[in-house]
DNA sequence: TTTCTAGTTTAGAATTATTATAAACTAGTT
DNA sequence: AACTAGTTTATAATAATTCTAAACTAGAAA
């Protein structure tokens, strides 16, 4: 079963950034990593989704606590929009979204279907860390 | 005095919107459009900045209404960021910021020092509202 | 294997930002 | 001067997130 080896692959994953793999984190990479196309969520849909079927419990202090490690470590991106909620997206490559102001939807751009000619130098002894484009559209 | 210039400009600048020219909404006005520089804010520098004199108070409640009600005409710009908390800049042409991710502050980029060479069509229907860059940066 | 300990999970409380409520007030029309 | 719809206000309610401290566990050491 794939599974198993994606699992194997998470534990080295984890403790490559020191976290160690517990059954909750491993759960969590599972569910965020073991798919093809990207995810975006909320800790809100998050915490459902874990939680939906009546297995194991993940507590909402847990998730939040994994989501803030994994975002640390790399595994995760934060999006910027302006609503009072943060949104992730399991991918961390540089690519910039669509928000949808009615819907509140995010949608990936492709990282190829953006190009920047000029950008500006970051102001003295800073360096840039991320560059993100966010589209806002409407009906 | 050039206030009362403004005042009348902001009285006009009210009416045009369907909105009363308040007193309350005519000190806001002042204090975020007399000034040269554009300026950025959450509402809780703007509250603590109002009312920082033991002049008259202006409640919290209006302060969020106000601010509302000034992003829905055109006066703000709500900003992008990854933080729970909204911030406002009284910039609202098309401009772009660095987010410094130690000190939370937002500066601005002037739109001429972000080219972009290629920009995506939105998706069926939608039509593209705002495009804005925010450029995280650290130490 | 058993013991130990630092890291982790958890429920629930606390905090923070924002929105809702409903009574008092006011701009501006009649 | 009276009226009314829009506005302000204090406060309560809600929502997202962070904090706390007790219970649990991974995995190193005995």
């Amino acid at each position: 079963m794939i599974i198993s080896r994606n699992l194997k692959m998470y534990v080295q994953k984890l403790r490559s950034s020191n976290l160690r793999p517990t059954k909750q984190r491993l759960k969590i990479c599972q569910f965020l990593f073991d798919r093809k196309k990207t995810f975006h969520f909320t800790i809100e849909t998050l915490n459902k989704k874990l939680n939906k079927d009546g297995a194991t419990k993940i507590s909402l202090a847990t998730i939040y606590n994994t989501v803030e490690a994994f975002t640390s470590a790399g595994y995760l991106k934060e999006i910027l929009t302006s609503k009072n909620k943060s949104y992730y997206d399991t991918n961390t490559k540089s690519h910039h979204h669509f928000y949808d102001e009615g819907s509140k939807e995010l949608t990936d751009i492709h990282y190829s279907q953006i190009k920047l000619s000029k950008v500006p130098i970051p102001p003295k002894g800073k360096k840039i860390k991320n560059l993100e484009v966010v589209i806002r559209i409407q009906n």
